[in-house]
DNA sequence: CTTGAGTGTTCAATATGTTGAACGTTGTTC
DNA sequence: GAACAACGTTCAACATATTGAACACTCAAG
């Protein structure tokens, strides 16, 4: 967006600011002070003092003695969007009417630019070590859902997404460089299913596939069932993908594809 | 809050109207136009177009054609607002370590206003049909979680929430009178662990039970366990209500109690 | 106890965001 | 195809939000 360039395409700073100051109060692991806040956004004290106190009695920020951490008016924000998403019905509606699916993890992302947003998560009988959050963000290119959707994109987007190189690794196996991932959806097509081999956390692997809707074309959103077996073999790795791929077809049945 | 009264009250009109924007967002089933917004909010369309394009910059907003949906934004602070909650860490791991907890639907709300926010759930192998979303919010006067949380609360503050009555009934069963609640609250005090006998939903009943951190007052949080069972015994209600009580110490004990 | 530094709060002058009017675009009706 | 209504967009005049300066408060150091 080529800032000041027209009227128009102004944005109204105070909106700006004190998002960028929700922005602080998330990042931060300790209550915000008003002097923290002027001096990491470069304000004058009288508008951060402004700003916060408007942000506190919206509910979006909660005072905790003379400092800031972020209120709970956002949590009604993230339930409508959560709640919006047809996709995440239909996947809480498949986990309800799918007793053999409770054994492993299954998760539902969406993509927001480079990288995955948890929307929906239900946890397997087998523990795997991590959580998955609703609002949890990952890099696209290592999670199974992510590799899902973005081998459904031009390959000229992805290059896009990724022109100034992959992010940092996660773990030894994590895919390093953009030839590497296309060679990776290349195999996503084929196979049609992904693999997240170890690549977000040592020992778990994750097969993926996208979910569409009725428009049919680009994913929507990725489904992944996640184990934690650091020697999968290769069988148990094609079976669940199988089980990806149908049930992910099923999701995407049920949104009309 | 008194409005207009001294100057360092006033909020800052223009971070009040993006906020009611994306109220107005959230609370809307389907995208929204910039006529909707001015219509709605009794903007004029000029403002309504600056505010909504400057969310839509900043990822709140979404642009569905021409109108407008909740951006992926909001995740940002509502992850960082459930994963800023200690008690919802110490939950996950409960849950990861108690492989006999899995048969059941676990929730963990906090108290916001008169209302209980979901910041944690796991549903159990036995469906429920009914969701428990983060995010999510219900009357605390009804839920197992808020009637454990209110049950720490002075007597007076639990007034001061109703006084100007309860909320419309869900069921029933739902506790239509303070009078009635405070003896409910009673109860919960003697037995230790509270009920939901299809307060918010038909067959549903719930046990809940409150969460302190280190500073042992009043309870952070509320921890919860609920089947469908119509027709659940007498000592079933008991059984579940010593598991409850159990589980939120071992909480409370994490967090310093 | 005093002093100094850093904090939060207030308010009128000043800089600037808001908005009414005008215009272009789009879709519906006849 | 024309006319009309409702929409989205633009911009300069004007209403008002922002902020520098000043002050009160709190806490730590000497």
């Amino acid at each position: 967006m080529s800032a000041d360039e027209h009227h128009a395409t102004k944005d109204v700073p105070a909106v700006s600011r004190a998002v960028a100051i929700l922005d602080l109060a998330a990042r931060s692991d300790e209550p915000l002070t008003l002097a923290d806040v002027a001096r990491a956004l470069g304000l004058p004290k009288s508008s951060a003092h402004g700003l916060c106190a408007t942000l506190a009695n919206l509910g979006l920020l909660r005072r905790r003695g003379g400092a800031f951490v972020l209120g709970g008016h956002v949590m009604r924000w993230a339930n409508a969007f959560a709640a919006r998403s047809d996709v995440a019905e239909e996947f809480s509606r498949l986990w309800d009417e799918t007793p053999a699916l409770r054994v492993e993890t299954l998760t539902l992302t969406i993509l927001d630019g480079a990288d995955v947003v948890y929307i929906a998560s239900r946890h397997g009988e087998d523990p795997l070590g991590i959580t998955f959050r609703i609002g949890m963000r990952l890099p696209a290119a290592f999670t199974a859902t992510g590799k899902a959707m973005l081998s459904t994109m031009e390959i000229n987007e992805v290059r896009g997404l990724y022109r100034r190189g992959l992010p940092a690794p996660m773990t030894e196996r994590t895919v390093r460089t953009l030839d590497v991932l296309e060679e990776e959806l290349d195999e996503v097509r084929r196979r049609g299913f992904s693999i997240d081999d170890h690549q977000v956390r040592d020992g778990m692997v994750c097969v993926g596939a996208p979910v569409f809707d009725f428009s049919g074309e680009r994913a929507i959103g990725g489904f992944a069932i996640s184990i934690l077996d650091p020697n999968v073999e290769t069988d148990r790795i094609a079976t669940l993908g199988a089980d990806v791929i149908r049930y992910a077809r099923l999701l995407s049945q049920r949104l009309g594809s």
